[in-house]
DNA sequence: CTGGTTTGACGAATAATTTCGTATAATTCC
DNA sequence: GGAATTATACGAAATTATTCGTCAAACCAG
């Protein structure tokens, strides 16, 4: 029996989708260099997962230009986003506060990045969004 | 050719380890019912994929009870680590707080939920682990 | 002990993923 | 313009993942 297609990108579409989004728009040669740098990788195989992934729609070809440069469809964002929830609902039953914590606790942030995280949490407390320092003294 | 085996389990894989999270030991039949009452799924195929988690090595089963009793090898907490390091290097390009930003920005957490992080990140400012308040002043 | 029920092992079918080879089309450069 | 190079399309092969059906083994009630 089948297995329900996810519109999840899989593993290979995210390698190639991390290019996009730090690249730009891209050919197929240009996102190729790129991972073949970090992975043993063909040509025709990122050819054809760009051609998959653009049957797919998570990929746009443009072809009124000649190395034909494709963009990715969905933002960035939308797309982690997709990704977190996943994880969170399947993992973490749930509870985006779980993830939060595992990460904080294993990957750690730097001094900058946690006040950023701060920030966000204030602006999370008083829903109203009025702007608002961390109440941490940071003189 | 074929695909590198990943250590990471899939996504029926996890299902199951996540209500064997949850109850702890179980027999086939109790995540099958458990799993059943969520999603169509038959008694063979929960059997199968713990068969395959068991070769796998996620899974091992006590034979010695009649009802084989399957327990997860690695704990909740080591599997959840190696997901979110796997999600935040290939989709946040190795930026744990990236991850923790998106997550807190989609999914809101409790005001207890995001003390706890405050609490965590404090914990994290300085590095000795010395016990502290938010610095928030809570009055 | 025996028939019936529950469990477990096994294999098959289908779909998705990953990987290229090769053939065709387009472009470029003497 | 034609050869050489570069791009693109197509399809096939290997592997994994997912889902059950079926049959044998173990267990239980009478």
């Amino acid at each position: 029996m089948p297995r329900p297609p996810s519109t999840l990108p899989t593993t290979s579409e995210l390698e190639i989708l991390r290019v996009i989004w730090q690249r730009g728009p891209s050919t197929v040669r240009e996102v190729y260099r790129t991972l073949a740098a970090e992975r043993e990788m063909g040509y025709s195989t990122v050819l054809k997962f760009m051609q998959i992934m653009t049957e797919k729609g998570s990929l746009i070809r443009d072809e009124s230009v000649r190395p034909q440069v494709y963009r990715a469809t969905r933002p960035r964002r939308d797309t982690q986003r997709f990704l977190v929830r996943d994880l969170i609902s399947r993992v973490f039953g749930g509870s985006s506060a779980s993830l939060v914590m595992q990460a904080l606790a294993d990957q750690k942030a730097t001094p900058d990045e946690r006040r950023r995280i701060r920030d966000l949490l204030d602006s999370l407390d008083d829903k109203g969004g009025r702007a608002q320092g961390s109440g941490r003294v940071t003189r």
